[in-house]
Parts: C-alpha cells; structure tokens; sequence
DNA sequence: ATTGATGCAAACCTTTTGCAACAGC
DNA sequence: GCTGTTGCAAAAGGTTTGCATCAAT
C-alpha cells in the first residue's frame, strides 16, 4: 500500500513558506508564518507535513550546535551555514573551504562520506555593516 | 551569593565517566554507566551536575547534526567529530582543514569567531578493518 | 464514495523544578 | 549546624499519535 499523497492547501503553504525563507526555519517559525495565511492550521500538521517533505527529499534537516532543528529546501546545493552568536539567525553560506569528497576518501581509516561546517561569529548587520 | 561548589561521589563519578569515554556521551550513557557504581543515581543529578560542569567549563556541548546532544570534556584542543553512519558512534578526529581562527576574520562581511566540523561516513571497525 | 489529511486533545518523552531528606564542610 | 546536593515526583516543553471530521480525488 504505497501511499497516496493528496495535495492541500497546509502541504502547499509549508512549502512555499520554507521555499521563501531567509534561512532554515524551525516548527515554530514555520507554524506562526503559515497561520498568517491558515489560522487554524495545527502544529501537529506542520510536524507531519516536515516529515513527508523530508521523506520525499524535499527538505533537509539543518541541526546546528547549540540551536533547534531547523529545515531547508533540498535544491540549495553544497553549503554550510553561518550562526550569528548575537541576532541567533542563521544564514547560509554558500561555497565551501574542504576538498570536494567523493566517497573514496579515507583519513586514518575512516571513510568519509559527507561533512557538514558551521561558522559562528557575527553577522554584517550585527556589525552595523 | 557566589555558589559553593561541594565535592561528592555523583559528581565526581559523573566528569569521571565522561572523562573516561571514548567519545562524546549522551545523557543517557552518562546515566546508565555512573549507575554502575552508584545505582542510586537519578536523572535530574545528571543534568545538573552537566549544567555545573558546562558552567565551570570543565565540559562542552557536542551537538551533531541528526542526533541526540552529548557531552565531552573541554581539554582536548581544537577538533572536530566523525559520525559513523553505520554504527552511529561518535569519534573525535584530532587536527583541522581549515585555517586557523584568530577572531579577525571577515567572510562576505560575516565576522567569523568560531566553526565547528562534522564528518560522516564509515568508522574502520565498520569497514572491516 | 473512498481514503488520505486536518485539528484537536491526549499521550509521550526529554528536561527542569519543587521539596523533604541527606551529606559536605 | 548550616547550606548545598540528592532522589523522587511533579511540572514543563517539545513532538507524536488517536480519532472524529473534513476534503481531495
């Protein structure tokens, strides 16, 4: 029984929601934003709608140090992420400071598949730039 | 009213096992392992004497993407955390890729203080060796 | 009409807190 | 003896689940 997944109005406005983001949202972020167009809509259904988006591989998990689980869309390519230690947004940071991995990377016998980077600091407008 | 930090066996057993790990512990293996000794033990002591020892910086928070926080003493240097994907073990993996912080930093006008790196992939014991 | 999705509330799980008993100093 | 600490249980927070109703197909 694959299931049979119904396109509403809640699925499509997380989406668009975390599509349109500055940056990773968390639940709640995403909750208070989505209600401005959905009052009604329930926390439960953004937990659910987040783990349908994830299976599907349309959003990722971004969980940073010290902070709640935030998600992303899928589509923003090889990244990392900046946290602000002073406004605590987080922003994305595109580029990236290793060497492209390719699945065949062995360092002291660890084989390395993946790496994620966070940058803290802070940032332009909290240096009043 | 400085707080007066008393000396007792909870405590002491507490930053001994996380001393004594072999990696970042989890509450629960914080938990489970000093109840060895001290059956006793409740949870709440864990999390408070964690919060005393975060506190004095005895100890720091290692919060790795998709998983639980855990815990791992603070005098270790600069390193990073590889994150078995098979047997989902955590290691710390001395030395760094990138360029030394020295606070004076700027990146696209993002001041940056701090990183924190996370490798995935394959421990040696899962691959067999 | 069928069956997946939603909102609500209850259940769950992890972390924190209140409090009386205990123990370091 | 004073006061910080512990264990227990209750409370608080965040996430999941059950279920009757709603709505996409």
């Amino acid at each position: 029984m694959a299931e049979n997944l119904r396109k509403t109005a809640q699925r499509d406005a997380i989406l668009y929601a975390i599509q349109h983001a500055e940056g990773p949202m968390t639940v709640n972020q995403i909750l208070k934003e989505v209600q401005k167009k959905i009052p009604k809509l329930g926390i439960a259904t953004v937990y659910r709608t987040i783990k349908h988006l994830l299976k599907q591989k349309s959003i990722k998990v971004v969980s940073l140090p010290n902070d709640v689980v935030r998600y992303e869309t899928n589509d923003l390519g090889h990244h990392h992420h900046f946290s602000c230690v002073k406004c605590e947004k987080v922003f994305d940071m595109p580029g990236c400071m290793l060497p492209k991995i390719n699945g065949t990377e062995i360092y002291n016998g660890y084989l390395i598949l993946n790496h994620e980077i966070t940058l803290f600091g802070e940032c332009p407008s909290c240096r009043g730039i």
